[in-house]
DNA sequence: GGTTGAAAGTGGTAAGACCACCAGGTTGGC
DNA sequence: GCCAACCTGGTGGTCTTACCACTTTCAACC
């Protein structure tokens, strides 16, 4: 179905008609981001279809992150942007059972290049950002809503640090769930003195092994830090249902 | 007394309405993969909203692969796949310089998470279609484009070999470059002896690193792998160059 | 009994009308 | 003369209606 645009007959769709030469005009550059498109009414004409017809196929760019639709102002080409990707985990996500576990895989996947490529490529800045995240993130210990959103940015800022768009592009397509998981985690967590301090310090490491510039031990450090993290997640999982099964004794 | 309908900021447009109310029920398995959905005109009465604006998001849900809308037949959920990853894709790199070599970033954290995931879950078959895959890889080194498409064949094995939908998912929506770039690279470095043996060398060493099981040894050996790969491609680079130089001077 | 073709239901498309929003010019008051 | 409020034209947002094209079904016909 993929070769559906390769038929010789014009039998396709007007919708894959009408989408094909969106594609084809953003592809040439013909049409490039910031432009603005001509109105729903003149392209209709043009293309000689209703304006139903092609705005389902400009609502469907809309959604895609390739054009930004304004009320009362017009249509615009976009920076094809992750919203889309987002939107797509979610309904994938949904389908997929273990989807958590299989997204941090993927998540560990994309930091643990990232984490590289920020040894080489990190500006003065980047490292200040992420110093400011690491401190941020230790100022919002008692708070899990806070800490949680302070241990994401933490982790976003390497990844951005990578200054590889794609990384970043999936990264933030993942994004929403990790925030999620992140504080949930936190509240899971919360109060363990020894896990707090071998929270703070699997995150330092990995920050100075950043500012070294050491690629391989940031990136060991890092996986350090996502294993710690697991395990810490499963002593508090069995330590929830130990509390749980002791309650219920209590009860009986 | 217009603002009578700005109230809890479910006032959004009608777009925006319907489809979060596929999301809520995409989401919350009520419609689930394999349905059939209502005929679009049943859903219309029911949204309240006009068949145009219906279509709009349904198509736009088609095209994130959520539905699959068939002339005649209905409207059916579908399990989202990667397809419109693709198209994404497609529009994010024809606005992105660099384009290839940042994908490849990204592809090189799949493949290396991916390859620690297989040396742990691979079954035997995973194993010994990667060994199919090897041994097509030797059976093709005269031929750029079946070459490139078995070079690509093998590492697309160890990705499904680690049982993880989210980075199968991702390399599949770049797969297109991969293999493109698979044969070009094929078609530049065709002939030295030397690069093929080494070339052969670092693919077999990863594959034996998997059977064993150890999944450092093959992180290690799949970026060698890698920084080979990319260190040739300079080579021959410099090598078109120096020739073409060469020739330059020779035609004065 | 097998074939065929109409009918019903579905998505596909078009046209026209009207609403909501935005920007820029116009008009009114100060 | 200046500024605010208002009007106006253009844009996207939505609804309605009608009709076309594809698929399936089932009953009439051979």
């Amino acid at each position: 179905m993929l070769d559906s645009a390769i038929r010789e007959g014009e039998s396709v769709n007007g919708y894959q008609r009408v989408f094909e030469v969106f594609r084809e005009r953003v592809l040439n550059g013909e049409w490039r981001p910031g432009d603005r498109l001509p109105s729903e009414r003149e392209l209709s004409l043009e293309l000689k279809v209703g304006r139903p017809l092609l705005r389902e196929v400009m609502r469907s760019l809309d959604m895609l992150g390739v054009l930004d639709i304004r009320h009362g102002k017009g249509a615009y080409v976009a920076k094809a942007d992750f919203k889309v990707l987002s939107d797509f985990f979610a309904f994938y996500l949904a389908q997929e059972k273990n989807a958590l576990d299989d997204v941090m895989q993927a998540r560990i996947a994309i930091e643990c290049q990232a984490v590289r490529l920020a040894c080489d490529r990190a500006t003065d800045n980047d490292i200040a950002r992420i110093e400011t995240c690491f401190k941020q993130l230790m100022a919002t210990l008692e708070d899990p809503e806070q800490g949680g959103r302070a241990d994401y940015q933490f982790h976003l800022a390497i990844v951005e640090a990578s200054h590889c768009q794609s990384l970043m592009t999936l990264y933030h397509a993942i994004s929403a769930l990790l925030l999620k998981s992140h504080v949930q985690r936190r509240q899971i967590t919360l109060g363990s003195d020894e896990v707090i301090e071998a929270h703070i310090d699997s995150h330092r490491q990995v920050f100075l092994a950043i500012v070294e510039g050491d690629g391989d031990k940031a990136n060991q450090r890092l996986r350090e830090h996502f294993s710690i993290g697991d395990e810490l997640r499963r002593k508090s999982i069995i330590a929830a249902y130990t509390q749980e099964a002791e309650a219920s004794l209590g009860r009986r």
